[in-house]
DNA sequence: TTACATATGTTATAGGCTCTAACTTAATCA
DNA sequence: TGATTAAGTTAGAGCCTATAACATATGTAA
């Protein structure tokens, strides 16, 4: 657990480093995932980085500096992976949709830190337009996914709430998913079987009314 | 916002405080909810209540010692604010269930940094089985909830699922609502039309099958 | 009542972390 | 080539956690 090996990972010849900052990002990310969202220092990433506990400074004004970064690139990644499942299946469809969820919540298992990182450790300084809006792509792509499946007869109200209410329950189940607070469930529960069975519940629903 | 005023509760002039232990969990409460879930020091909190940096490592093994307890007992009043809406309402109501999903989002929002700590923020040391054994105590209330409302003719597994899924979307739009990740939608969405929109879209399509 | 054991404080301190200041080395570009 | 700047370094202030050793109440048994 405690690895106290120094484990630099390479013992540099040159003065400059050459991409300190994208190892650290890398490192950084390791770490969070090895030792849970906080349970990293910059000075660890540093030794591990090779260079001297100040040396990140250069790179990032703060600590939180360098988590926004490594949230940003995070955020980019799982939007990618949204628009790639989506894309395995029909236009309109309901797999479309649940493929989108499926994104998520694997996402969310791989890389629980960074995910936790991304959703709820901010509050506070989460004032950083750039995240807010990368988030808001991923939001896109649900409701872009729910407007296809509806049709165009749905009012824009129907789709938003729609797509809030399956991005909540995907959210929520990610979560607790990851918190293993849902051990009871996760024994006879498949991920694909909870996102179909919300989605049609959700979007029948919504036809419904 | 630095308000480095030390700001101590009481100059006592016993030598024992009489109620540290309790003292202390009150300081943290606030300082979690002024600071964020981790924003808050073992340090500070003994200034606050007048006493020395070491005074607190008599009553918690250390800082996650307190948090857990912090979270403990967080965990009891969460389940009381849900029993207390439910019984505002009949009994397999679909106001029940959405009452008590009303307690959950509005305690998140009461108590947004501790909300965080009871999910989320762990991972890793969540071995505490006194904390699973609290979280099992709202999950069943849920359970309770939709079993009467679904009728005895439900099957446990479909009675399970759907409790699940209310659970996961309630759980996920009260984070993103202290996420303040929900600008969009929070506008327009009221948390009750929330509530009983997922109540009712969740349920009927449970029984529908 | 006295004496001992225990609970709950205290000060002092080790060691870790964040971040800044002042200095050094390398790279760039005019 | 020489000056400027980017990207390292060491040193250190000031914070935090946690422990050790010591001090003071409190309660219990003789």
């Amino acid at each position: 657990m405690s690895d106290s090996s120094p484990e630099v990972q390479d013992r540099r010849t040159t003065y400059h480093h050459g991409d300190l900052r994208g190892q650290l990002l890398s490192v950084v990310r390791e770490l969070v995932e090895l030792h849970g969202p906080e349970g990293f220092s910059v000075a660890e990433a540093a030794r591990r980085a090779g260079v001297s506990t100040a040396a990140p400074y250069k790179h990032f004004k703060d600590r939180t500096d360098l988590l926004n970064a490594l949230v940003s690139d995070a955020m980019d990644r799982l939007a990618m992976h949204m628009a790639r499942e989506r894309d395995l299946f029909p236009v309109g469809s309901y797999e479309a949709i649940a493929g989108i969820g499926r994104a998520y919540i694997t996402f969310a298992k791989t890389e629980p830190g960074i995910f936790r990182l991304m959703f709820g450790l901010t509050e506070g300084q989460e004032d950083d337009d750039c995240l807010q809006k990368k988030g808001m792509i991923c939001r896109e792509i649900v409701e872009k996914a729910c407007a296809d499946c509806l049709g165009k007869d749905a009012s824009t109200q129907a789709v938003t709430l729609a797509a809030y209410i399956l991005w909540t329950s995907v959210h929520g189940h990610a979560f607790l998913s990851i918190d293993n607070k849902n051990k009871a469930e996760a024994q006879e529960l498949d991920d694909w079987d909870f996102l179909m069975t919300v989605t049609r519940g959700i979007l029948e629903a919504s036809l419904r009314r």
